[in-house]
DNA sequence: AACTATTTATAAGA
DNA sequence: TTCTTATAAATAGTT
């Protein structure tokens, strides 16, 4: 669909891999959306870029089309124990993973409150911190930011494939 | 793409609609099959038809992407803006504050790559994990999710506060 | 990021 | 359903 007509194999050249993964992968999720609108449909994607980096995309949503499985009574193929809608026992397994990053988020932010300003050469009271440095703490901290929400994201794309991948197995079992 | 162009809704009549969506989903399936030919890419579709029937496409499987991303290593690449390209002197300056979180958050990534799922009272590899006990870990990464959002934007918010001081106190000055 | 020459997908028709 | 075909849409190579 160009100028050229292109062999079906992997493009060699990682550059251009790389633009014509961005194209594709725009046209795809594009495609799944008409499909979802036009045909009333749910729609749920998961892909991985040729450097690992993660892209989802659902209609309604990702989630949806997993809850959808899960709660369509009657015609639904795989019983669903009630527990699962149970909200606080949900709730109440939140689990350690939380629990973990929970703690140190707020060791985290007691540090921060109490003013301590971490370099990994020195140490001084945020107080003292001149505007410069405050800037730079303030670069660090957008840094810190996308980091966490590349990692998030990177989690939830996990969560999303594997939801995904339980549901084809489901199909298949059907 | 056709003989006229249509509308972005939905397709009104239900017998048009099925055969639009058996066509666009035969589409949909060819443009994944493609993207992951080109791109070396791994892609997982789940998608219910109108009438509620299931349909999943996977380059190489839907499994496999999940697998993929369970056995993949820490290294994971992400791009950096050239404007963070002085990423090693700036990275020294995060500081344990960043250290700490990080550390935590790539524990928590290789746990769940590990295949490792925390509940409050027992472990089990994720592999094994049934679909109803992926929607409750997804619950309770979206709670996760919250807490870290609600952390960050307290943290930022004491350095703006800070910063705003620091730049009165200059203005004083001046 | 934009631009087009082409290829590809597909809406309507058979 | 399956095929045909006129036309809309996607995109490969280019700037």
């Amino acid at each position: 669909m160009g100028r050229r007509k292109i062999e079906m194999k992997m493009v060699k050249d990682s550059s251009s891999r790389q633009v014509t993964f961005s194209k594709r992968r725009t046209g795809l999720f594009k495609k799944a959306n008409e499909l979802g609108t036009l045909c009333a449909a749910q729609v749920g994607i998961v892909v991985f870029s040729p450097g690992g980096k993660p892209y989802s995309f659902g209609h309604p949503s990702v989630e949806a089309v997993a809850e959808r499985f899960l709660n369509q009574d009657g015609k639904r193929k795989v019983s669903i124990p009630s527990q699962v809608v149970d909200q606080s026992q949900r709730e109440a397994r939140v689990g350690r993973l939380s629990q973990q990053l929970n703690t140190v988020l707020k060791r985290l932010q007691a540090e921060t409150k109490r003013g301590e300003v971490l370099n990994e050469s020195r140490r001084k009271p945020i107080n003292e911190l001149n505007l410069e440095e405050l800037l730079e703490m303030k670069e660090s901290m957008e840094e810190l930011r996308e980091k966490i929400r590349g990692r998030i994201s990177e989690i939830e794309a996990s969560y999303s494939l594997l939801l995904l991948s339980k549901i084809a197995v489901k199909l298949k079992q059907a």
